[in-house]
DNA sequence: TTCAAACGTTGCGCTGCCGCAAACAACTGA
DNA sequence: TCAGTTGTTTGCGGCAGCGCAACGTTTGAA
């Protein structure tokens, strides 16, 4: 985790990782990002003042489905997976979202309760604002409207690409596609190649591409006999992308 | 088809149905629609002097996927359903669009082209204005930009349940719901049950549930013994809803 | 009326993937 | 250090649904 600009230690938040982090937010945590890149430092402050900042255990909920939207979220470090949960108890993962985007923007797709559980897919540091303030954001701060709407664009096409993937596709090239996608999003080097930079599970991996935990592991461990990843526990390595590149589009 | 209030007769369309339909529109036809409720004759009129009406016939494309947003549109009547072409030619049916929606609004989401086909599953009666009005028409029409998100956030609650669906349910189930969701937004009241209100092929039934033709024709032959649907050549009648939703919640 | 194209049905064999089961490995907390 | 929990691997059997193929039916154009 790299979120060491929030405070200048970071023994506020290990003693109490769900409260408020107090000392004043820095400027340059927003001002990058593109929902904000537009504004003065005077508007970025003002948005930091009415933000609560917190961070989030891995697996732990930022806000389930069905729930009224009462706040909306800028996840700034760390990575959160979006999940629906069957009646049944099934979870699938519908999104990944990134460090640096916007969550449970609910009111900007006219709903008053949020549409999927957010889940922190590792330990994330948030801000977030109560949705009153969505209304006065969208009005008051040029160019926000427009990224989100971005954003929301961007998201309609993964889905899409999935649902695309899930009817035309093999399992064997649905995983290696998300394995493809994921280093993409989240991929740090490493001495052998590129690994993903969050604990995924091969449950995890399955419920991204509709398998079975089964059948990522038989897939992993023969793709790693042929080196093309390295896996530990909660930790895969992809060592030859390109290899994977050709097996996606058989 | 019911789209008999454009103009006074039929005849110009029938001869020329690719030809702006130059009668002066009536303000009912976009009076009670969503995005155009809250605004008054004036205003309708105004919008109704810049749009162009076309007349689709069935199987043609409003637009293409990668193709520049030169235009956003509103169908009237009919039925459209958006699809993706897989590299490999495959289609895949993202999603039903029924009458009274906006459709092609690439810059709603921040896109400059549109991100998949159209194609007219019905002859359709469609408005159309130029992309360059958009931005006029989200600041000067009251609820305008409201409906159109609520719009977005129904579609992307649409494609996360076919995500779901097709992520956790056996080819049965979703042949299923795809009919029960399409007597639900088109069915029309028939002596023996409800209808399709548009012709629909096996095959276009196959690319919205990610299965084969042959697969559809099995189970609505045997369905159809059952006394669960009847159909004959691009028709299909749900004679028993009920037991359809039973199927499809194994 | 004829013919071709589009649509629909059905049988059969095969296989990719799941479901189950069992055992192992790694991490966690006491 | 040990016990419990969580994650991973692997073998084996079964079957849903796909692919292929052949044939029947409807439609519309000539």
């Amino acid at each position: 985790m790299h979120g060491t600009a929030i405070c200048g230690t970071n023994s506020d938040m290990d003693v109490a990782p769900t409260r408020p982090v107090f000392p004043r937010l820095d400027e340059s945590l927003l001002s990058h990002l593109p929902p904000f890149s537009k504004l003065d430092k005077r508007q970025i402050r003002a948005i930091l003042d009415q933000a609560v900042s917190r961070r989030y255990e891995t697996g732990v909920s930022l806000f389930d489905e069905g729930a009224p939207a009462e706040r909306f979220y800028m996840l700034l470090d760390g990575y959160v997976r979006v999940v629906r949960i069957t009646p049944t108890g099934e979870q699938v993962t519908a999104l990944h979202i990134p460090a640096g985007q916007l969550l449970g923007i609910a009111k900007a797709i006219g709903k008053e309760a949020y549409p999927a559980t957010a889940i922190a897919a590792a330990e994330s540091i948030v801000l977030s604002w109560p949705m009153g303030l969505w209304d006065q954001f969208v009005a008051d701060y040029d160019g926000f409207a427009t990224e989100t709407y971005k954003t929301i664009g961007n998201r309609l096409g993964e889905m899409n690409t999935r649902i695309v993937e899930m009817a035309t596709q093999q399992v064997e090239q649905r995983v290696a596609n998300a394995l493809l996608r994921l280093i993409n999003q989240t991929g740090r080097k490493v001495s052998n190649g590129i690994e993903i930079d969050f604990p995924i599970t091969r449950q995890d991996l399955s419920e991204l591409t509709a398998t079975t935990l089964h059948t990522v592991s038989r897939l992993l461990s023969a793709w790693e006999k042929q080196g093309l990843v390295q896996s530990k526990r909660k930790r895969i390595t992809v060592c030859d992308p390109h290899a994977l590149v050709v097996l996606s589009q058989v």
